[in-house]
DNA sequence: GTAGCCTTGAGC
DNA sequence: GCTCAAGGCTAC
């Protein structure tokens, strides 16, 4: 495993100042049914504003509390020496035999990862975790559903119900059975952390909070801060920076001195912090490169769907058919979001009346072929118009796609020196000093806070400095008015940018834009989850300039979004599948209940992910294999149910079986996203994965649920009924599932809610099995922090909810044992749902 | 410290 | 093999 940086700073969640507590009545442990409270202690830090004139300082990555301008104290650790730690714990008695199993199964596992690592260095770069995963499915056959992914509506029940297994008995108990899924869940991990990217910026990650600033409510009883985006754009630096910029909403400090870059944007660190602590951290990237690629194992965040090639945003945010832009082309190209602030902040040069955009990549979102136009960019405008256009940082010339914006290569060696070197200029004028290719040596600090607000992204700076390679991370470029002027008119370049904007946002969600879905799914982000809950505006949803009073109180009411929840939010997408993957799970399984053959192996769409490709061609190849698989499946047996659906439905439990096992993959995806995730060890990560992932994917089911009272929503339409639930013999299972969805309900219980409280149950460190619990813990406790700001400042007339909240996790847990109860699932050979039954199978 | 050019490496 | 976005090198 790779030293962390030594820059790499993690917050340390340890108590400042004042304290309040609260308890967790949370069980996570998924070893018994006995439920544990967990104590944890918020604080609220003491006020200890400080701004230093300083020119430029050299940023120490030092243990240190960073005092902010709001009186914060921003712990820091640094030096974290990752990983391999093992704290012996106490908690669950081993016995002998247990523990010398258990230490004989994490010395394979670390073979694994030296062999792994060791072939990694001859071979090529891992580059998903999915081809990781889709390795047991060649031996175990294929799961029939290609890669399919689910939507929000689409279904886990069956997974989630069939899981009969603790994950954590799993894990820990060093059940033979469970050294494969261990095994491919250490290599998908390990490629996240061994990879020298791993350690990139992990302050990034862990350090969510440390940019929060408090929020405003006094009834705020926490150490958290709040980073109210008051721009418009996406990216969570731009969001800060039309903050902190003086032509913007807020005005500069009465000191003016201090007004470095740095320091304007991140109003609540020190002068002295460095950039990558203050912002770095902070803004944890919400797609890491690890994630994007297959590399997949750096820690500072891309998406694999987010290559620049395959760049997230591109497969993010590709304008929704019928849309203003409407070519009606799955385009890769940019979506246009303007910055009003973004002129008056950085005074007067042209390219500040530029205009914002959101591109769905870097490179080839850009250009995917390599044919130097942009593909159906919204106002076609190609990448070479984009090239010969100036550097929106200093009207230099643009010399290609660099940290998430085009700009000339002398930006882009300013913007990676400063960030690398930690370097903390401070406008010795106040800012904004004027930026120009004449200009631009003069003041660092403005310019660097020039770059930072055209888009440049930290996260885009590699901390091991990783050369070559692809990155992949939303990004946001500005565009010159003059490139869009001739193609739109101002207004409908405003409207497009707030079409545009939102359809940038849906598209994290949803690679293959349907356009119906996507307006459905622009309803339910506008709107909130569900119809009777609320869902804070987020800030990448902002896009839009057209302030209108709802706007504008969604604007208000996204700034009280705790930071981290955003970023978890940011990585939510992770989670979610597209219509394709959804097409592709549904369409074996129809054709099975159908009686048609095993033609399922023919998706209709193109795979978009290589767990996709790598899963239809193991059905291509052996569609009767699968067939056969389904009709031996040894969840339907283990659950008393036969195959010729004479006393359940085949076709359902089957097909939630399949989608469970492929919500497996998702699993995998989103936690290695997360931002307080990816700094916990392997070790830690696998066993918190084993713990809950049949937690998880309940409670995304229920969560889902919400709006449809009486059933649990399963993939696409399909609904399961208490009724039907008795029927396949899952009628306890479902009602506790529904009670919870309820409960839910009942609480008006928002996505943010809802992300923030599935770390939370990940999170869980209630394990003998975490070699490092207490580091698992602060990170819940970040997580838990997160949640309770949330609910207090969004929900100020339910001080309860938070607590609330908490008290359905153990009923989580409980539905969670239950089901697994009730389908005590056995062991066969030739599952053929292969992580969900190695999941299952190492639980017995 | 700046900035132009080079090298690297993943995705296609 | 090409593209391109990373980091590295080095003259200034």
């Amino acid at each position: 495993m790779p030293n962390m940086s030594s820059i790499k700073a993690e917050q340390q969640s340890a108590p400042i100042g004042g304290t309040g507590s609260y308890q967790l009545p949370v069980n996570m442990c998924t070893s018994s049914s006995n439920s544990s409270a967990m104590t944890m202690t918020t604080t609220t830090g003491s006020a200890t504003p400080s701004r230093h004139n300083v020119s430029v300082t050299n940023i120490k990555c030092e243990l240190e509390e960073l005092p902010t301008p709001n009186g914060n104290l921003v712990p820091v650790i640094a030096n974290y020496n990752h990983g391999s730690l093992r704290i012996p714990l106490s908690g669950q008695p081993h016995t002998a035999e247990e523990e010398s199993d258990s230490e004989a199964e994490l010395t394979n596992i670390e073979n694994l990862k030296v062999r792994r690592r060791a072939a990694d260095k001859n071979g090529p770069r891992p580059m998903s975790w999915e081809g990781e995963l889709s390795e047991p499915e060649e031996n175990g056959g294929s799961c029939g559903g290609g890669g399919a992914e689910l939507m929000e509506t689409e279904t886990v029940i069956k997974s989630e119900v069939c899981s009969t297994s603790t994950p954590i008995q799993a894990a820990s108990t060093t059940c033979p059975t469970m050294q494969p899924i261990k095994t491919e869940l250490e290599n998908i991990a390990g490629e996240l952390q061994h990879h020298p990217r791993s350690n990139a910026y992990p302050v990034s990650s862990c350090n969510g909070p440390a940019k929060l600033k408090l929020a405003p409510t006094q009834s705020d009883p926490i150490n958290l801060k709040y980073e109210p985006p008051l721009g418009d754009n996406n990216s969570p630096l731009l969001t800060t920076r039309n903050k902190s910029n003086s032509g913007g909403h807020l005005p500069l400090p009465a000191n003016p001195s201090p007004d470095s870059a740095i320091h304007s944007v991140y109003t609540h660190s020190s002068p002295s912090q460095s950039p990558l602590t203050s912002r770095h951290a902070p803004y944890t990237p919400s797609l890491s490169r690890n994630n994007s690629d297959a590399s997949h194992s750096s820690c500072y965040s891309y998406s694999s769907e987010f290559s620049p090639t395959h760049s997230p945003i591109q497969a993010r945010h590709a304008p929704p058919a019928g849309s203003i832009y409407g070519n009606g082309v799955h385009h890769h190209g940019m979506l246009y979001r303007p910055l009003k602030a973004e002129a008056s902040s950085t005074g007067g040069s042209s390219q500040e009346s530029a205009q914002n955009l959101s591109m769905d990549s870097a490179s080839s979102a850009m250009d995917p072929l390599g044919s130097g136009s942009l593909p159906a960019s919204p106002a076609g405008i190609s990448r070479q118009q984009l090239i010969n256009s100036p550097c929106p940082i200093c009207g230099d010339k643009i010399s290609g796609f660099h940290y998430g914006i085009f700009s000339c290569e002398s930006c882009k060696g300013f913007f990676k020196r400063t960030v690398q070197n930690r370097k903390n200029y401070v406008c010795v004028r106040g800012g904004p000093c004027q930026v120009s290719i004449s200009t631009r040596k003069k003041c660092p600090a403005c310019r660097f806070e020039k770059c930072l607000q055209k888009g440049m992204k930290l996260e885009a700076i590699r901390e091991d400095r990783t050369r070559g390679g692809r990155s992949t991370y939303q990004c946001s470029y500005t565009l010159p008015n003059s490139m869009l002027s001739p193609l739109l008119s101002p207004d409908q370049a405003v409207a497009a940018a707030a079409v545009a904007s939102v359809a940038n946002h849906q598209h994290q969600h949803q690679q293959h834009h349907q356009h119906q879905h996507q307006q459905q799914r622009l309803q339910q982000q506008m709107n909130g989850f569900s119809g009777s809950t609320s869902l804070p505006a987020s800030p990448s949803l902002g896009g839009a300039s057209i302030k209108t009073e709802e706007s504008e109180a969604k604007t208000l009411r996204a700034s009280s979004i705790p930071t981290l929840l955003q970023e978890i939010m940011d990585v939510e997408h992770l989670w979610q599948y597209t219509d394709a993957e959804l097409a592709r799970i549904n369409q074996p399984l129809s054709a099975f209940a159908s009686g048609g053959s095993s033609s399922s192996s023919s998706s209709s769409s193109a795979a978009s992910t290589a767990h996709q490709n790598h899963q239809q061609q193991q059905q291509q190849q052996q569609p009767h294999q699968h067939q056969q698989q389904q009709l031996t499946n040894p969840l339907l047996a283990s659950a008393g149910l036969s195959s010729n659906g004479e006393n359940a439905n085949p076709d359902l439990i089957a097909h939630l079986c399949n989608v469970a096992d492929h919500r497996l993959y998702k699993i995998v995806k989103w936690c290695k996203s997360l931002p307080l995730f990816k700094n916990i060890s392997i070790d830690d990560q696998i066993c918190l994965l084993i713990n809950s992932w049949c937690e998880l994917l309940l409670f995304s089911c229920c969560f889902r649920s919400i709006d449809t009272p009486g059933e649990i929503k399963m993939s696409q339409g399909r609904k399961i009924t208490l009724s039907q639930a008795k029927t396949n013999g899952l009628q306890t299972c479902i009602e506790r599932m529904l009670n919870l969805t309820d409960h839910l309900r009942r609480l008006r219980v928002d996505r943010y809610e809802y992300v923030a409280m599935k770390v939370i149950v990940l999170l869980q460190s209630d394990t003998s099995e975490l070699h490092e619990a207490v580091k698992v813990r602060e990170c819940q406790e970040k997580a838990l922090q997160g949640l309770q700001a949330y609910t207090l400042a969004h929900y100020p007339d339910t001080p309860s909810k938070f607590g609330e909240l908490l008290l359905r996790i153990p009923d989580l847990q409980r539905t969670c044992q239950l089901g697994k109860e009730m389908l005590t699932i056995k062991t066969r050979d030739g599952a053929d749902f292969n992580l969900l039954m190695e999941l299952l199978r190492g639980e017995h």
